[in-house]
DNA sequence: TCTTGTTATGATATCGTTACCAATATCAGG
DNA sequence: CCTGATATTGGTAACGATATCATAACAAGA
């Protein structure tokens, strides 16, 4: 019964067991050079014998700490986990302070952000639409604050931004459908004040063309990327007289609104229907039968939004960097081949 | 245009500008008693005057850092949101740093808890079922480091336990439908490993049996806490001969389900049936119409987890606090008065 | 007046880390 | 063998905060 609390080693712990400077130790830490190979690896060794593990926040005491802005809007909050989760990981690894501010919690989203000023951080992460606010990001840039956009599906030249390409994800699924033998797809718009939402379409659009394949206004509703206009579109759509055969919404709450619609209807998913969602949220795995989706490294990415937003907040950092996540079609139980 | 980059005040300055020493304004900050209410004022002043923010990573330093494991299961992911948002925001307030560990990420929960034990930590936080896992606790204690039962229904007596009343939540619920006028009430159940699911189901019974209404066993089903579990039960109860006017659900993904299987059937929501969860996670204002839910304060009681946590990971901590959260109805549209 | 005790303040050391600079080792070219 | 450049190391001083101890001030009691 060890009542012992083990102290954690320190770098000089470390150096003490290389037989060398704490200094050296440090460097070979963080993978600064001028440091010989043998040295280099005694002090590796000792660092897994001892299994040291460096403290960032004494670390970032003495290499300078920033406080880092992060805006969230729930309207993605199935996502919000996964955004939250890559972000502090990524915070607590480079020893920074993020200062979450919920931006429905203010009466205008610019509010939000005068807050997050105000508290003294040194830049601040947008996610849609602030991403793409056009006076938002004045008055950030008045404030002397740098801004790294989330998410945006039209990230700005020369400005730090983390996205993914929407249009090539709509792509990917639509492609997915057609090659399930799909000839009447319909799709389920997203709200069109964010920017991800025309260039999903854009995608769903020029892909069916490229095919061949026609898009009958008729089959292109708008859901407004809330289950309850998912609900209404997708009543819409599987009350035409010429049902689809496959509905591809713009993201996951959509279409597990479709799915609920489509239940109602006593139809079979997917003999009947085949669902497509986007995002990979979590009631994507939630809803029966579970939906093909496309996965966004949501966690990856905010994680390099933090770092982006750190150099950014450092004097000599490097601002304009662009960051694009990788896109993967998850294929589930709720898409195939259409009934004959 | 001042591309100036302010540099955040210290304590030194303050200490500067109130002309006292930095260890006297870090008496004031802190709270700490022995300091003339003169000098007090002036401090404060000045602390005002710079805007100064105290630096929690430096603090951190010098208190000692702790490294705090934090398991979670994406059961309850709806919730995880609000649980990590609550946990970082006390975490970067003390100055900690959090090790999350997702439990379904490995074979067996106790490899996961092995895992953040390898890595260090001082103490660890544990959501159910892992709280209630005698094995664990067992395995913790051996190790020397401490735990925090997050959410157990049974919390333990002398052990750190952030919980709510679970049978009080159900009581309140109970009441509400029978208030409403309800006597045909049914109950879907959560998934019986969870400590949580015994007692929002004794919290039902009870209040039925003090209003001196029967529960009749059909009008108990299973739903094991998840949405398709709620399909299966929502068909069962709906089906019934005689149909319940209202079902109680032990949290809102299996309400959800019920109201998605409710509407399939045509029924009208809340005035052919009134349906009530519990939790107030996302997907109760996701699905429409709204839930009538129980709140709690996740993100707070997250908040608690942690510092309790800390503690428990500091040599002279004292164990053995309970946080109990506050419960609070939440009446959205999903109830009302049952049919004539 | 002289303890004695309590309250109020400051000086200094320290936390774990890295920045900065000085010191030494090594090596190429003459 | 020397010269100067470059690679490799260590010493010291920070970073921002607090713990600890010492000191000063003041009041109450002997």
């Amino acid at each position: 019964m060890s009542t012992q609390r083990r102290q954690a080693p320190t770098i000089h712990d470390v150096a003490q067991a290389a037989g060398v400077s704490s200094m050296t130790a440090s460097r070979v830490v963080n993978g600064y050079p001028h440091v010989r190979q043998a040295v280099r690896d005694k002090v590796e060794e000792a660092i897994k014998t001892l299994g040291y593990r460096p403290n960032s926040l004494a670390r970032a005491t003495r290499t300078g700490v920033s406080l880092i802005g992060m805006l969230y809007s729930n309207a993605s909050s199935s996502n919000l986990s996964n955004y939250l989760m890559g972000a502090f990981r990524q915070a607590s690894q480079s020893g920074c302070q993020l200062l979450i501010e919920p931006s429905q919690a203010h009466p205008t989203p610019a509010q939000a952000v005068q807050k997050l000023v105000d508290a003294g951080v040194g830049s601040v992460i947008l996610p849609p639409p602030l991403c793409d606010d056009a006076a938002i990001l004045e008055s950030l840039e008045k404030a002397g604050v740098g801004a790294v956009s989330f998410a945006t599906a039209f990230p700005r030249e020369g400005a730090p931004a983390v996205f993914i390409d929407d249009f090539a994800g709509a792509r990917m699924m639509t492609r997915h459908l057609i090659d399930l033998g799909h000839v009447d797809i319909a799709f389920v718009r997203g709200d069109p004040a964010h920017s991800t939402a025309q260039r999903r379409e854009q995608g769903f659009r020029e892909t069916m063309a490229q095919a061949g394949l026609t898009v009958n206004d008729a089959y292109v509703a708008d859901g407004g990327f809330s289950y309850r206009g998912g609900l209404e579109a997708a009543r819409h759509l599987l009350n035409l007289r010429r049902r689809p055969s496959a509905i591809f919404a713009a993201n996951d709450d959509m279409a597990a609104a479709v799915s609920a619609v489509a239940h109602g209807l006593g139809l079979s998913i997917p003999a009947d229907l085949s669902i497509a969602g986007f995002d990979d949220t979590s009631v994507a795995t939630t809803v029966w039968p579970e939906l093909t989706t496309i996965r966004q490294p949501i966690a990856d990415m905010a994680a390099s939004a933090v770092k982006l937003a750190m150099d950014l907040a450092r004097p000599g950092g490097e601002p304009g960097v662009h960051v694009q996540g990788e896109l993967q079609l998850i294929e589930r139980a709720s898409t195939a081949a259409p009934p004959r």
